[in-house]
DNA sequence: TACCCCATGTAATCAGTTACATGATTAT
DNA sequence: ATAATCATGTAACTGATTACATGGGGTA
């Protein structure tokens, strides 16, 4: 009763509705399509779908070559995944350690702030530049339904909205630059 | 040796440099103070005062009306902090369920996604509000040092995006809004 | 043959959440 | 008197992270 499907669970069911699939392969596609704003790695995979096998909401396939374990959805599993997805989604944790670091600036150095705070700007920079090339090659590839192109936006702009942010503060702020 | 501190615990020395508090005071000077970026509640706190107190890095003062329990930070503790303070923070961490469902919007009806869309953008318009009377009172109060701005604009700045983002959204997206 | 990548799985630990239990003090 | 709030603490559970162990298969 009741579905009690955690998120990371749900998104693996919701990507074995495109075809069976090994754990493995699992951990690669959510990173990619998902791994932007929900994070997981191989052990929770293997987990759960050791847990959902035991419910009944997804099957193992035959050992193929590798020992690959192929997982299939089973009609369980679409309805449980249909109930988990018309629940409403809870708010968004951010979990910001630079701005951690910040609110306790004034214990640091301007040397170590401006070393910190270029550290993080170049990585925000970086992803701005992987959201782009990931929106030019999903364009080229034809894979940008309204949905996909809504999660990379909120990233791109995302990114581009903390770039911005790095950019106004004061150098008490930043040490120098 | 070499600092074993996490974020949360970090934090609780941070706020001790203005004098002894209470695990309730702690709890209700970060959630206000960094709450919007470093969740955490109570049973945690109470759990990182006791073992900084095994530690050292902190010590109990003698017990006030109502169990009252002050702590204060040692020089050890301000040492620890500092280590901490000086090692490069991690990049910050998303998980945003609204982002999955609508990953696997197109299982959704119109209706339920509106409904669901929604909520949220209402939600993040309440944040922003409640970001903008903070700004308002702490300049009032005076509190508002260049770090403190700072890690406040970046809460402004980030709710702003995020409404502007919901309102590009097309009509596939939202359901209709 | 040796090496790298594919692939599954387990163990251990830590962090975060919720819920509960208990009692003191203040305000109505 | 009693209700609300202050205050500390514990228990149970779930989720996330890291590391390790093991071995198959492809390729240089």
């Amino acid at each position: 009763m009741g579905s009690n499907l955690n998120a990371t669970a749900a998104s693996l069911l919701g990507f074995l509705h495109e075809g069976p699939m090994t754990g493995w392969d699992l951990v690669a596609t959510a990173q990619e399509r998902i791994g932007d704003f929900w994070s997981l790695n191989q052990s929770q995979v293997y987990r759960e779908l050791a847990r959902m096998a035991e419910t009944g909401l997804v099957v193992a396939g035959e050992r193929g070559t590798r020992d690959k374990q192929p997982y299939s959805i089973t009609e369980a599993g679409r309805q449980e995944f249909l109930e988990w997805m018309r629940r409403m989604p809870g708010a968004e944790t951010i979990r910001f350690p630079l701005l951690l670091t910040l609110a306790f600036g004034r214990f640091l150095s301007p040397s170590t702030l401006s070393l910190i705070v270029g550290k993080h700007r170049a990585l925000h920079a970086e992803r701005l530049e992987k959201y782009r090339d990931q929106r030019v090659e999903m364009e080229k590839a034809g894979q940008l339904d309204d949905f996909a192109s809504a999660t990379l936006d909120f990233g791109l702009t995302y990114e581009q909205t903390v770039l911005d942010w790095f950019d106004r503060l004061p150098l008490t702020v930043t040490g120098r630059l």
